[in-house]
DNA sequence: CAGCCCCTGGAAAACTCTTTCCGTGCGATT
DNA sequence: AATCGCACGGAAAGAGTTTTCCAGGGGCTG
């Protein structure tokens, strides 16, 4: 079924029906559009978005790049990302990292010969990637010349929108508050090292202990990969290497659910022997027990304000920041100390 | 850049540098075969996929339909199948429903508009659809013969490739077990009743326990929707109601988790005042405290194997199903009861 | 009432590939 | 040595839209 044949059928042009059927700025006289119309529906026309695509130079498809969409961290944004994508008739091309830093880029420049008319790109840079051109900002300035427009949440410094929560100050609250329970011996799940939003979280969770007149003992910071899995080994370490603190932080709930696991196969109790707080509040996870302390993060409403950023006309050569600030929410994983 | 120009700056035509760049049964010499690539590396030739899905009349797209993307029951079947979509070198289209039915044909007619080359759609029957044609097969069968190919995951009945678990006998397996513990009177969250996953798991259920000389009663079958809410809001219901049931089985985990919530919410102990078990083993959920006792379906498996079911060479007229079983995982939220 | 402009319809070019069809040149076969 | 056939390069015809450009008609303005 194409335009075509719908035109014939209405008795008219080409022309006319396209600019009948796929909103244009010309005008059609009434009696025509309706009759282009009544063919359209009578024929059970559906327009061909290749066609569509290769005529415009864009497409109706959106990227979303994660790095792993079975983490429900990804997950979350991603169902905002979606619903506000299909709520403007688009269509979401999912496209997935594992977690390999080169496939962004890759990534992106896929959705580039797609014509993607948006990216939405979530994840964290890497210490590092400050410096010069890189090669996925220039792939993100590529599509954007192209006539695309890219959207990131939590990678700062890219030429594109960006939603990016408070890391620092998040964490720098949670300490605060973890202080105020009467906390004085902390132990940290730093996730990978070179990872920005990692580096943040624990930079304001030091500022605020430091403040305070505290301090992590070096063999009390443990790095590991930013996963379930991660948060699990380097728990064991922590562990194993023996420590007095009374309260572990992960950067991440990913990694305080594997933490969590990790403290009770070693045989001590959460929170009486070890308070356990994490980073995101990920809604999946608000069921563990005892529930995890945590910073909530407006995951959904990131990824659908990301979208927003890239459907919407801000001019992409002015990006626009986004700042989210998380929540502190306390659970039973924290218990105050007495001293 | 186009293959024009790739063309002009190796010096051959266009019909050559496509046949070298983009695989054709046609040979071409050696020689030209070289400069056609160095050229194209040379000036960073990305091909156009849009022109390519016109002239070709199949696209490089790979459907995925599910009905929520955050819920983690889908989103570990999604992750599957983006593993096998990306090796192939292919691009997902990640669609959702919202649990709308009607959409999931919407979905379908987008896919086929687009010439996706295979769809994967996750989701369960529901009970009714299997009385003649219904608009879902109906844009099933256009797509196929327009030259797609389609596999559901949990959908039986559909002319497409199929993935299903075994969730009667799944449901019967851990029913014995349970007798086993010691159990006698059971509760159950059913889920929505036009569900036929939901129906299945609980037939299966029933079974065992009639073959047991066992029986449910009226008042300890809760239906509600098939989500942590639902299992939370039905269990309340079946709490303040009054039970005297010592399991409660959740058909699914992702209930059996708002149960666990409303049970604790109630002031009863898990498994000590009542045990509950689950269905699907959902990898986000291990880490739940007591662990859940549940049937494990293979949810990644299951996605890669639905994507290579709909991108490998099975005829689609001649649909091949796949019956995965589960395996019982006993965990601490069941626990023996003596008589 | 003449001249202009605007409004609208249609013809045709453009978008970038794939693939068919044709023609040439070379090797092999008898 | 002549013919047949095969291998391979290129021209050109699509694939289904959008959009530009042109033309005709009607309404305004002066």
């Amino acid at each position: 079924m194409t335009l075509e044949q719908v035109a014939q059928h209405a008795g008219v042009s080409l022309a006319t029906a396209s600019r009948v059927l796929n909103g244009s700025t010309r005008q059609v006289r009434r009696e025509l559009a309706r009759r282009v119309t009544a063919s359209a529906e009578e024929l059970g026309y559906l327009a061909n978005p290749t066609a569509q695509a290769l005529a415009r130079n864009v497409s109706s498809l959106v990227g979303l790049i994660v790095h792993d969409i079975a983490d429900p961290y990804f997950s979350s944004i991603a169902a905002g990302v979606t619903r506000v994508a299909e709520a403007e008739g688009l269509v979401v091309v999912l496209g997935t990292t594992g977690r390999v830093a080169e496939r962004e880029a890759t990534l992106m420049a896929t959705l580039r010969a797609h014509r993607a008319r948006a990216v939405v790109l979530i994840g964290s840079r890497r210490v590092g990637d400050e410096s010069g051109p890189s090669r996925l900002g220039d792939e993100i300035s590529a599509l954007v010349e192209q006539g695309g427009s890219v959207a990131c949440v939590s990678q700062e410094g890219l030429p594109a929108h960006t939603v990016v929560p408070n890391n620092h100050d998040g964490a720098a609250m949670l300490a605060r508050r973890l202080i105020d329970q009467g906390h004085r011996r902390f132990a940290v799940l730093a996730g990978p090292p070179e990872l920005c939003a990692a580096r943040d979280r624990l930079d304001g969770f030091y500022g605020a202990l430091t403040a305070a007149g505290l301090d992590v003992a070096p063999g009390d910071v443990v790095h590991g990969a930013f996963t379930r899995d991660g948060g699990y080994e380097s728990t064991r370490r922590l562990l194993a290497g023996g420590t007095d603190a009374s309260c572990l932080f992960a950067v991440n709930d990913v990694m305080a659910t594997g933490a969590m696991a990790a403290i009770r196969d070693t045989g001590l109790r959460i929170p009486d022997d070890l308070s356990v707080a994490g980073f995101d509040d990920i809604p999946t996870l608000r069921d563990l027990t005892p529930g995890l302390t945590s910073v909530r993060l407006p995951l959904e409403w990131m990824g659908e304000e990301a979208a927003r950023l890239a459907l919407g006309d801000s001019p992409a050569d002015q990006p626009v920041t986004v700042t989210v600030d998380g929540e502190i929410v306390e659970r039973e994983s924290t218990t105050p100390q007495r001293s």
